[in-house]
RNA sequence: GCCCGGGUGGCGGAAUUGGUAGACGCAAGGGACUUAAAAUCCCUCGGUCGCAAGGCCGUGCCGGUUCGAUUCCGGCCCCGGGCACCA
């Protein structure tokens, strides 16, 4: 054994067996319990960050933890591998994404092995790999065909001179984050997945999953944003037709004197008047091309214009004028309001800038409102007035009424409306999952059928940056004959979202080499649900929201029988230096390969579950780590020293130990209690690793007086600690496990368990407050009753000086903890 | 504006069910070893008064409940995050 611990050897020497002898690979056992584990996967980039470390860091302990307690662990790891950055890469670099992508891919593997990460490797997959991509194209006519994935125009952020759709994040002040050009809204032909057919599936669940951090579902629960309300028909004076809108405020149904309808809305330009079509035209024109971050900021100006024409108000049977109004938007509700402005801000700020009439229908309980003198719209509950046969109603209790009253009168029903809205995948990229539809003049809209997927995406292309998708510009991709007619035709240049890819792959992990289809269900039956998933706070909508809607389409389509993909859900912190987030622009960042070339894997690992709880932020430190790096040392130092002396088979006698012994045994079997208890059930690694850190400092005072008698004690301790250290630090546990006289690896030797009996003391240290404050300490026998600690106490000198011979008023006992003396 | 987190030494953090506040680690100071430095080892380390024993204060602020509050309740301040003309 060397005399110094030096990480690079054994750190490569237990990789290199790890993989050869592919020790992480797993298969369905049903003798065996199951526990699947799952870290977010990372988009391949480049190289791999400190957010990473941390994220795999926990994943790991939590592996390698379950394995030793005998659990059959699926622990995949693999790639979310298209997206933009690797088609701006291509353009930049003159490379081709699938080269970009594929080299990112094998170095960033390499850094993940270095680090000593336990994955089966076997199950590795690429998102951008046909056989991956083909069956999520499968999936998706599947889809098409039950309604869930259709096509509708929709507005978007539209870039006119990079001639492409924008992501909301990639625009920048109402400014395209490449060229700096105006950003304008666009109706386009868009894909869209049906999720709000499942929002109240997925709102139910939000209520079911107590494995899941609380924020995370009020965070889904604000985005899925169910409200209760009324869709009510406001007929317009002329004609047949009738606005439609939604409100949850029919109690207020008689004040509405106008009404707002979005710049959008379909009936805006059909309602105009002759002389109102010039100011329309300019409004409607100005909003649209203001960007949806402008548009809904804090100081923007409510504003609006008259159509010329009148609805009437289905209450109150009043004429009232239909405004456009730029804060009504349209695709919330029914792109329609109905405007009460006595009981409304928005409503009341827009009626005073226009002059419209106001109409008081909400008393507050004892006060008169006079809507000449109103300063701001009265929002909170009261009792109605001038509102005919409903006055006098309390507001609540009004609201059922009145929606009881338009529903039999058929002016209008009871609704439900959701923020959320359908999920639009189309992306105008290349490097994406072709969206497998082709259209034909006559046909329209046709699914490529099962025989000729995957529609491949072509390699041969041109990246320039400019002219919109490169896709559409490859012939042999585009030009196409109709499946149904043979007539000539024209497929879809759109990819899917790269979010789709994501939505589902934790499953194909679980069956990822299938060839008859996209999941072999005995085989994801085994293993679904993933039983702990770990990953950044920032999926907390989108993706964790997406993967659960795809897991009940999948559900629904016959592919899994699990209403839920994620059973227990751990949201680690950022990584953050000096105060803010670790990143290339703020050049604070850490760059792992750095710090395994200086301490070993082993160190960055232990460090960056030991600086703070996976929950929270974790501020990196450079001493800290060596304060890591210290500890490993020293314990390796202690091994080797204890080496020379200790004898292997050495079996433990409790009954010869010395006293001292005994006191380190119970150290050492209380520590396995609190580790195991941290690990198991709170995932807090640093409070278990402080303890481990304890108990090595006691380990280390006991050996120094190295007793031959004790030397049974000191093995078993020694050990206790490697197996305790091994989900953290495996190599440096493995090769010291291996020094001790072990074969066959150290995850075979299983997690330690405590010895109850070892842990009790023998004597207790009871506390003693005199109203309330500390006062002394007193020792007494393990059994000691009540009797036995008041006796020890009032016989101290201490305490008798504090209670300074007044009497008792009460004596409040706290067993083996604590005796309050109340005076 | 609404909804979540959070506020504890010089720093990261601990205190799991209302019961010893500050575990563990970092930094700092002092000492040992060394020609010297690094490494390592030992001691001190919330504030304050005191020679000491010990006392008093102290978990963002104010108040309450309790024998006892970092922990529970009410009100406020600050920081971080999410959502937001949502009708």
């Amino acid at each position: 054994m060397e005399e110094k611990y030096s990480p690079k050897n054994i750190e490569n020497k237990w990789q290199t067996k790890w993989d050869k002898e592919k020790s992480f690979k797993v298969s369905e056992d049903p003798s065996l319990k199951k526990y699947y584990l799952l870290e977010m996967f990372p988009y391949p980039s480049g190289r791999i960050h400190m957010g990473h470390v941390r994220n795999y860091s926990i994943g790991d302990v939590i592996g390698r933890f379950k394995r030793m307690q005998g659990f059959n662990v699926l622990h995949p790891m693999g790639w979310d591998a298209f997206g933009m950055p690797a088609e701006n890469a291509a353009i930049q670099h003159k490379t081709h994404p699938a080269k970009w992508t594929k080299e990112n891919i094998d170095y960033m593997r390499g850094q993940l092995k270095r680090m000593g990460f336990s994955y089966d490797w076997d199950r590795e997959l690429a998102t951008c790999d046909v056989s991956y991509y083909k069956w999520e194209q499968r999936i998706f006519i599947e889809m098409y065909k039950k309604g869930l994935a259709y096509k509708k125009s929709s507005f978007v952020n539209w870039c006119p001179s990079c001639e492409t759709v924008l992501a909301n994040e990639q625009v920048e002040e109402g400014c395209c984050w490449r060229c700096d050009s105006v950003v304008e809204q666009k109706e386009l032909e868009q894909w869209f997945f049906k999720i709000t057919e499942y929002a109240d599936e997925l709102l139910e669940y939000t209520e079911k999953l107590p494995g899941w951090p609380e924020r995370v579902m009020v965070m889904q629960r604000n985005w899925i944003g169910k409200s209760y309300g009324c869709e009510i028909d406001f007929p317009l004076e002329k004609g047949n037709g009738a606005i439609k809108v939604f409100t949850t405020r029919q109690d207020t149904v008689f004040g509405a004197t106008f009404m707002s309808l979005a710049a959008e809305h379909p009936l805006a330009t059909t309602l105009v008047t002759d002389e109102n079509c010039k100011n329309v035209d300019e409004f409607i024109k100005k909003v649209k091309s203001t960007d949806k971050a402008r548009r809904t900021a804090d100081d923007f100006e409510k504003e609006g214009v008259f159509t010329g024409s009148y609805a009437i108000n289905p209450a109150t049977g009043l004429k009232i004028p239909v405004y456009l109004a730029n804060f009504v938007l349209m695709d919330y509700g029914t792109g329609a309001v109905m405007a009460v402005p006595t009981h409304d801000q928005r409503d009341f700020e827009f009626a005073k800038k226009y002059n419209l009439s106001l109409t008081v229908v909400i008393q507050p309980e004892g006060k008169a409102l006079d809507s000449a003198f109103m300063k701001e719209a009265y929002t909170e509950p009261g009792v109605l007035v001038n509102s005919g046969e409903f006055d006098g109603l309390e507001s609540t209790l009004a609201k059922e009424k009145i929606a009881d009253w338009l529903q039999k009168n058929g002016k209008g029903k009871k609704t439900i409306n959701y923020r959320l809205r359908d999920w639009g995948i189309s992306r105008q990229r290349y490097w994406g999952d072709p969206i497998p539809i082709i259209y034909c003049e006559k046909c329209g809209a046709v699914p490529v059928p099962e025989k000729d997927l995957p529609v491949l995406l072509p390699m041969d292309v041109e990246f320039t940056g400019e002219g919109g998708s490169p896709l559409a510009k490859v012939e042999s991709f585009v030009n196409v004959t109709c499946p149904l007619c043979n007539s000539p035709a024209r497929r879809e240049t759109d990819t899917m979202d790269t979010f789709v890819e994501s939505s589902w792959y934790f499953m194909r992990y679980c069956s990822p080499d299938y060839t008859d289809a996209p999941l072999d269900k005995k085989r994801v039956q085994y293993w679904m649900s993933v039983d702990q998933y770990i990953g950044g706070i920032e999926h907390a909508v989108m993706h964790l929201l997406y993967a659960r809607f795809f897991t009940k389409v999948l559900r629904d389509l016959g592919y899994v029988d699990v209403d839920e993909p994620f059973t227990n859900l751990l949201t680690q912190g950022m990584v953050i230096k000096d105060g803010s987030k670790m990143s290339k622009s703020k050049g604070n960042v850490v760059d792992p390969n750095f710090l395994i070339d200086k301490y070993g894997a082993d160190t960055a690992r232990l460090f960056s579950l030991f600086a703070a709880p996976p929950e929270k932020d974790l501020d990196w430190n450079d001493q800290g780590v060596e304060g890591s790096s210290r500890f490993l040392n020293r314990f390796w130092k202690l091994v080797y020293e204890s080496l020379r002396f200790m004898k292997t088979g050495e079996k433990l006698d409790t009954s010869a130990i010395t006293e001292e012994g005994k006191i380190l045994r119970r150290q050492v079997h209380k520590t396995i209690k609190k580790v195991t208890e941290d690990i198991d059930s709170r995932f807090h690694f640093n409070t278990a690793i402080a303890a481990i850190m304890e108990l090595m400092n006691s380990v280390q005072l006991f050996a120094a007086k190295n007793r031959p008698e004790n030397r049974a004690v000191l093995k078993e301790a020694l050990e206790s600690i490697l197996l305790m250290l091994y989900p953290f630090v495996p190599h440096f546990s493995e090769e010291l496990w291996e020094e001790l006289g072990h074969g066959g690896g150290i995850e075979k030797a299983g997690w330690p368990k405590w010895d109850s009996s070892a842990t009790v003391d023998e004597e207790l240290i009871v506390v003693v407050q005199v109203n309330g404050k500390l006062r002394g300490k007193v020792v007494v026998a393990a059994d000691a009753g009540e009797e036995d600690v008041k006796n020890a106490a009032f016989g101290d000198e201490k305490i008798q000086g504090a209670v300074d011979g007044k009497t008792p008023k009460k004596v409040i006992y706290v067993p083996g903890k604590l005796l309050n003396i109340v005076v």
